[in-house]
DNA sequence: CTCGCGTCAAGAGCAGTGCTCTCGTTTTCG
DNA sequence: CGAAAACGAGAGCACTGCTCTTGACGCGAG
């Protein structure tokens, strides 16, 4: 006997339909996603949507929390699918990732790092998921470290408070790992972000034509600020 | 006796007002902005405003402009107030002018940097401006390298299609400029992007206290990978 | 000075939005 | 089996951008 009711299973089938719709809506028509224009896709009236979410803002909550998962995995998976003593494969592959999925769900993209919405305020348990390409990026540093690659810029060329502010940072996720290590990789993330929305919205458009070899120039050149080391083998691929 | 009639200037005046109604309901509700709440603060009625402005994209469209203006004006004057040979004190007045920019005016930033509304298509008016920012942070490069002061990265770190690319841009902006070079600018500008929108985004203010300090040495670290050389002076200032 | 053109603000109206409430119907569970 | 919960539909509210019409006003030409 299947402990979840015929409802309980025909609820999260309509819950899983109206966020699929809701996500083919946001594909095509942009961040200002209609209910009422799902609940017609779904021959529904708009006032039905309301049993499965309590608001418009709670369905974009939902996608919010699937799309920052979705990010991860595809970030996660593609530093995992490297050999881990690849530093620069594992950095370039988690970056790629990152942009591949972009580009793959621009809309998706910019409503997780787009302008945030005015009324919309980030749920707390957005924040967990959020962290880990950013996670990722660092955690190659860490195993960098560990495995010797990696020689720590000095701590002195950080600035008391923002040392400070690091350690607790680091405390928290990579504990040991050097304040200055830290701020390199949050300067990649930064860049890396800066990069794929650059590119998404339109700023580099015009005038770069092959986008894809200068994304993997500039992540190669944080990848050098960041102070991973050369790859063993060629460089060069694809 | 004034060319313009009492009617185009009080035409004139209208639209100013608008405009600054306008700037106001951005800056409090967000980049939702409505034509009737501005109508009513005027004391109008929604449809007088399509005398000046046909659209509400027209509107948002010149608030854009002006907002480029504003930021390009201050990222300008900082970097002109700066002793012209101190490569890094012009490097750090400019990048912390678009942030203080950006941090008074954050629904402009908004505008300008955030998602893109789904219907709207930056008109070509917008480009020149836009590219005021960047254009300065690579005119100080431009001039260090005149000076002697920045050695050039070797051209061959470039994949030859970026390079292409690079080049087109240089001989548009800068001739003569070394494409790598050129490439290291834009990364600089990426990472300021990324650094103010990230801060104005609120994804870096949970973990960190001082955002002052952590810019100035996220703009330190690029200031190094672009190659700008170290102050003559202490670098420590403020 | 006067007439007519062009500009202006106002109002009504259309189609659309998020959201609330009510009303029968259906399913679930004690 | 009957009470309770969940459900879809519909009406309605306040709001949005935008269009069209109407009447009043300024302004330059005759």
């Amino acid at each position: 006997m299947s402990a979840p009711s015929i409802r309980a299973r025909v609820r999260a089938e309509m819950i899983g339909e109206i966020k699929a719709v809701a996500r083919r809506h946001l594909a095509t028509d942009g961040a200002n996603l209609s209910l009422r224009a799902v609940a017609r896709d779904m021959g529904m009236v708009s006032s039905a949507i309301y049993r499965y979410f309590p608001s418009r803002d709670e369905l974009l909550t939902a996608l919010i929390l699937e799309a920052y998962d979705a990010l991860g995995d595809a970030v996660e998976a593609a530093d995992a699918a490297a050999d881990p003593r690849d530093l620069r494969g594992r950095w370039h592959a988690a970056c790629r990732a990152a942009r591949g999925w972009a580009l793959a769900h621009p809309a998706e993209y910019a409503l997780l790092y787009g302008t945030p919405v005015p009324g919309y305020a980030a749920p707390d348990d957005t924040v967990g998921p959020a962290q880990r390409p950013p996670l990722t990026l660092v955690g190659i540093l860490r195993d960098g470290l560990a495995a010797g690659a990696i020689t720590p810029p000095p701590a002195e060329e950080l600035p008391a408070p923002v040392r400070a502010d690091l350690a607790e940072l680091a405390e928290a996720f990579f504990p040991g790992l050097p304040e200055a290590l830290l701020a390199r990789g949050m300067a990649g993330w930064t860049q890396l972000f800066g990069l794929i929305s650059f590119e998404l919205f339109g700023r580099i458009n015009r005038s770069m034509a092959h986008r894809d070899a200068y994304f993997d120039h500039q992540i190669r050149l944080m990848a050098d600020l960041v102070g991973l080391p050369a790859r063993p083998q060629v460089p060069s691929e694809e």
